[in-house]
DNA sequence: GTCTATACTTCGATAGAC
DNA sequence: GTCTATCGAAGTATAGAC
C-alpha cells in the first residue's frame, strides 16, 4: 500500500498527449470491455508507443482512476447545471435514462472488483453522486404533492437508476423487448405527477420549491 | 468462426476434474471479477496443472461459455421449480432480489463485452429467462387483479430486476444507503397487491390460478 | 516529450511422454 | 487422465538516448 515513490519521470497532466491517451482509452473501454484497455492497445490507438503510456501514468491503476475520476466530474456537473435548469420529474428521469451513463458505470463497477485502487474511489462517487440525485428528486417529489410515505425520494431514484441500468444492459445484448413500452409507462407515470405539481399551483398552494431545501 | 477441428485430445464432459475446474473458475470469477479467471490461476486453484484445463476447454471461450451455461441453466431450474410452487408476486420478487444472480449477471454482461462469442449465449439465455419470468409476472398480476394497463407485466419485471441489480451493485461497492427503506417499500406495495387477491378471492371472484397454469 | 532497448511476468495453446 | 516441456504473444514497467 505505502507506494515507494520510485524516481522515474512523470509526463505533466496538461499534457495534450496525455489528454489523447485517456480518451483512446476511453474508447477501448466503451467499445470492447476493460479488458481491451492495455498499454499497448492505448498507444496503437492514439498513434504512439507503448511506453510512453507508462510515461504520464506510473501504474494502470493511475490510469484507470484518471480515467474513471474526469469522466465522473463531467457527470455530475452535467447533472448538477441540467437540474439547476429544470428540476422536474421528467428531467431528472431523462437524464437517469441515458444509457451512456449506465453502461459506463456497468464496466466501472465490473472494473472495480479487481482493482482495489478503483473500488474506493467508485464507492466515493457513487456516494456523492446519490445524496446530490436524492435531494433534486425529493425536492421535485414534494412539488408534486407526493407525499414521502407514498413515494420516498430513495426508493424513485434507485427504481430510476435500476430501470435505467436494466435497459442499457439489455440493449448492450440486443435484447430490447418490452423497453419502449417500459419507458412509455414510465413517462406517463411522470407526466400524472407532474400534472399533480400544475394543479397544486394553480389552486394557489405554494411550491415547498421556496422554503426548504436543506441538507448537503 | 468455422472453427478448424484441431486435433487435440478433448476430456470428457463427465469428467470430475472438470467439474472442479469449473468451480475453481466460478469461485475466482465471484471473487477477483473475470480478469482472474485464466487456465494457470485456475488450475492452481484447483491443485492441478495448468495444461490440463487446456485438456477440458479447447479454448478459453468455451470454459467460458460451459461456466455460463451450466449457472443459467441451473438459475432456470430453480425459478421455474420455486414459482411452479409459489407463482405470487412476493415470491417472484424474492427470487429476483437475490444478489447473487444480480452480481452474477454483471460479470458476465461485463465479459460479453469482449467475448463475442459469449455474447451470442448470453443473448439467448437473457430472452428464454425474460420470456419465462414475464409470464410469471404476468399471472401474479391478474391474480391480484391489477390491469394490464394499470401495470404492464414487463414494466413490473424490468422494475424488479433492475432494482435487484442496483441493489447488487452498490452493495458490492460497500454503498447501502436507503437500502432498507427501498427493500421495505417494495414489500409493502407487494402485499398491498396480494391483498387485492386474497379479497377477490373471498367475495367469490375465480383466480385465474386456477385455469391456465399450464408449463412443463 | 518521445523514442529504443530491454527485463520480467503471465497468458493461451500444443506436442508428446507416461 | 495427467504430467513435462516448450512456444509465441502480450502485458507492465524501467533505464537511458535523443
Amino acid at each position: 500500500m505505502a507506494s515507494v515513490p520510485s524516481s522515474r519521470r512523470i509526463g505533466s497532466p496538461d499534457s495534450e498527449t496525455r489528454t489523447q491517451l485517456l480518451d483512446a482509452a476511453e474508447r477501448l473501454m466503451r467499445e470492447e470491455g476493460y479488458a481491451a484497455v492495455t498499454s499497448r492497445r492505448i498507444a496503437s490507438k492514439a498513434g504512439r508507443k507503448h511506453q510512453l503510456v507508462h510515461y504520464y501514468f506510473r501504474t494502470m491503476d493511475d490510469l484507470f482512476i484518471e480515467l474513471f475520476r474526469r469522466r465522473a466530474e463531467e457527470n455530475i456537473g452535467r447533472f448538477e447545471r441540467a437540474i439547476a435548469q429544470d428540476g422536474s420529474l421528467g428531467n431528472l428521469w431523462r437524464l437517469n435514462a441515458d444509457p451512456r451513463g449506465a453502461a459506463f458505470t456497468l464496466e466501472f463497477v465490473a472494473l472495480a472488483n479487481h482493482r482495489k485502487a478503483l473500488r474506493a474511489e467508485i464507492a466515493r462517487y457513487a456516494e456523492h453522486f446519490r445524496s446530490s440525485q436524492v435531494e433534486a428528486v425529493r425536492r421535485a417529489l414534494v412539488d408534486s404533492g407526493v407525499d414521502e410515505d407514498e413515494l420516498p425520494a430513495i426508493v424513485a431514484l434507485l427504481m430510476m437508476t435500476g430501470l435505467a441500468q436494466v435497459l442499457a444492459l439489455e440493449d448492450t445484448l440486443g435484447v430490447t423487448a418490452g423497453h419502449d413500452t417500459t419507458v412509455e409507462f414510465v413517462g406517463r407515470a411522470i407526466a400524472q405527477l407532474e400534472a399533480r405539481s400544475a394543479d397544486r399551483r394553480e389552486s394557489g398552494t405554494p411550491s415547498t420549491r421556496d422554503d426548504a431545501p436543506r441538507e448537503g
